[in-house]
Order: C-alpha cells, then sequence, then structure tokens
DNA sequence: ATAGAAATAGGGGATTTCCCCAATGGCATC
DNA sequence: GATGCCATTGGGGAAATCCCCTATTTCTAT
C-alpha cells in the first residue's frame, strides 16, 4: 500500500518537481496538489492523505494555520513543515499547531523521503539542526513568550537594541539614556549574546522582524 | 545535442526536483548546480552551459550579481531568471543584468520547458504577467532611481553591500572575494557614501529594501 | 535569606570599522 | 590620443566596537 502524499506549495515549479522526484520512489504517491492553505485543508479532508508536505509560507492561509486545522480535524494525518528557515517561531510554531515533522527546504531529497515514511510510520522526523533549535528552547523554559525571543531581553535592552537598529553608535546612545558608554557596550554586548548573534546587521534584522524599528531610514 | 542547463539555487530540495523533472525531458540536460551565486559563475565559466536557470535570492552572491557577471564574461550564455515574485525592481534588474527571460516560480512546468528551449534558441522569453510589468514600466518612464535604484552602486559594491546585510566582518568579505581588507573597508566607506548612511544598521535596512538579503537569519 | 538577574560602570587589549589619501586601469567623450 | 571620470585596489592613523574580566546596587524569586 502506497503512502499517500497530499503536496502544499504555492510555487508550481516546485510542486512539479517534488511530484517527479517523490513518485521516483515506488511506494510514494502524490494525490494531490494544494497552492494555498485553505485548498490544502480541503484536500486532505476529501482525500485523506497519509502524509502532507505543507511549507508555511502560503497566501490565504498559512502552513501553520493549515496545519492546525487539519491535525484537529484527523489527527491520523501526518504534517511534515517544509520550510525555507528553521527559525525558532516557525519551528515552536509548526509542532504546536501539530506537526508531525519539519524539514528545511536547503535538505537532500533522501532525507525529504526518509522523512515521509518516518512520519508515515507513526515516529516523529527532525534533523540536527531542527533538534538543536528544540532543545535550546526547551532548555530555556520560559514558554510561549520564548518563542517570540524578544522576551529574551531586559526592557533595558530592548530600549538600546532599538536605538542600535536605529543606526545610533554606543555613545550617541549613551547621550540619550544619560549613562556610560561603557553600559551601553556591556547591553549591546549582552543582547548579542542572547540573540546569538554576531553582528549589527543580523541584530537589525531582528528588531525589524520584531517590530521594534522600521525599515524606513 | 541536448541543451546543456546550470541550476541555481539556494535550495537543495528544489534543485533536486527541478532537475528530476528536466531530466524527463529528452534534449535537455543538467550538467551542475550550485546553491549560491558565486558558485553558479565558477560553474558557468567552467561547464559552458547553454542555460543558466538562475534563482534571484542566494546567499553570497545574489542572482542579478552572478548573471552580470556571467553574461559579461560569456554572452552567448541564456540566463532565466526564476524568482518568486514579479516585483518590478527583481524583473528591471535582471534584465539590465542581462538575462534573457524571467520566470515566477509559481509558472507550470511546461512553461519552465519551453522558456529553455525558446531563450536557448536565441530568443527572449517572458510570460504575460513579466510582459505586463514591462509595458507598464516602459510606458511610466520613471527615472532609474525608482525603477532600480541599487544602480548608484557598482557591481562590486552590491556584492560587498550583499555580504554586509548577511552580517559578515569584512575581513570575512575579503577571504570570500580573495581581495584586501583594506579593498573591502574601501568599498564600505563608498557604499555609505553613495546611500548616505552612517551605520551597518541603516545599511541593512536598504539590502532588505532592494531584496539583496532576506530578513531571515 | 540567599541566589540570581538586571542595570550600572570600568580596565585593558584585540579586532573592526571609519576617515583621509593614493595608484592603477578601463572606458568614454571630446 | 588626451582628458577625465570612476571602479578597484590599497595604506596610515583615529575611532568605535568587541571581548576578557571585576564590581556595586537593586529587585525578584525560591
Amino acid at each position: 500500500m502506497a503512502i499517500k502524499i497530499l503536496l502544499a506549495d504555492d510555487h508550481t515549479v516546485v510542486r512539479h518537481g517534488l511530484r517527479t522526484a517523490l513518485e521516483k520512489e515506488p511506494e510514494l504517491e502524490v494525490v494531490a496538489e494544494a497552492d494555498n492553505g485553505r485548498l490544502a485543508v480541503i484536500l486532505a479532508q476529501k482525500l485523506k492523505p497519509d502524509v502532507v508536505l505543507m511549507d508555511i509560507h502560503m497566501p490565504d492561509l498559512n502552513g501553520t494555520e493549515a496545519t492546525r486545522q487539519i491535525v484537529s480535524a484527523q489527527p491520523d494525518v501526518r504534517v511534515i513543515a517544509l520550510s525555507m528557515y528553521s527559525q525558532k517561531r516557525y519551528v515552536l510554531g509548526m509542532f504546536e499547531a501539530g506537526a508531525a515533522g519539519f524539514l528545511i527546504k536547503n535538505c537532500s531529497f533522501e532525507e525529504l523521503a526518509h522523512a515521509v515514511r518516518t512520519v508515515a510510520a507513526g515516529k516523529r522526523y527532525l534533523n540536527s539542526e531542527i533538534a538543536e533549535v528544540l532543545v535550546t528552547s526547551a532548555l530555556n523554559p520560559a514558554p510561549k513568550e520564548t518563542a517570540y525571543s524578544l522576551h529574551l531581553l531586559s526592557p533595558r535592552e530592548r530600549e538600546v537594541i532599538q536605538l542600535i537598529a536605529e543606526g545610533h553608535s554606543s555613545k550617541s546612545i549613551a547621550t540619550q539614556l544619560c549613562i556610560s558608554g561603557r553600559t551601553v557596550e556591556a547591553h549591546r554586548r549582552e543582547i548579542m549574546r542572547k540573540l546569538n548573534v554576531k553582528s549589527v546587521a543580523e541584530l537589525t534584522k531582528f528588531a525589524l522582524r520584531e517590530g521594534l524599528t522600521s525599515i524606513e531610514l
């Protein structure tokens, strides 16, 4: 009995490529494709696939919400998240929504096929990168809030990171906050340690994602 | 004589799927894959493919700059841009860099294969959506700044700003580009002078707006 | 109460970035 | 073919940031 697969990804070419590659595997069968989350939910209900390969970024209904709806209606459908990024909030969000596995799009096809068989057998599938994210997250037991790592930072640190992301130097920040430049440097280092970034560029992207600053100059 | 294709996309699974699908076509042959723009340039030089399928968003060297380098060195290599989005600045940027065609990832595989054959025959390939973007753009003769404001920067500077916005230090960039750290610093200063910014934070935001880097880490 | 964290500030030195300047080479315009 | 622009390549020195520490105060939580 072949494993029935539903592909949910908004890029037609990507879906076609995945289907072609998956169907070279004898016991895997792609039964349908969806180009958005809402359609994925409908098709999952109708076709009862064994495994859904679910992209996270999709129009109309994103992969996380689609997973939540599918799994709550049909707990035996196994969903594998397929994402470009291994960011904690995506990983935690998908598992919280009920996904059985998580793959980075930058994985090998062999890993993808292996993941499909693993979750179809009722097990979870995590590669080492995702496992790392989960372990780190589990060891910092500040549930939910840690997922949005802004809560890792103290209020003062949030002030400082915003000013850095707005382009201010440590000295300028010190003047604005009426503290010593050394203190600002200490905050800056602590922020980078907590967020595990090594450059102002990454720090700026974090601040943008968290809405601490605007992309406009 | 089969059409030799080079695949450049940073997602391994996507490359594998495309390769599998393309190789079902008798007269198409995938001769190599690259997961970043710099490798694509090297492989294009070495293998002299007929067609390069080039993703726009890639680490280290993006698809637009990679296209520019490939086409300027080997004008007979035909590059097809493969993008998730049909935003004007991507379309204009790729054609300005010398691309022969432009495909949205959300196109059918038949269209992809047809585009490969079309550009290999020396013609351009545009689907109606891209044609629409170009016509609109041609009828609204917006000055270059609005169309492709990266024109302020030289090609080398565009390489450097991408790497800075990805979080690399000058020294690391120097190693990647095989030039002195002092030269990278000079580029960095020139970039900041031209863009009139004073910090890596502002520079990162510019790179994000121009699609040179992704907000995800 | 005691442990831990946040906020403050600093020493000293390594590394990186910033600002002034210079040489080369290409390419275009005149 | 001379001129001039600018891209690319770099040096020297000043400034900023980063990294290793220590230290005090305050507040919170166990």
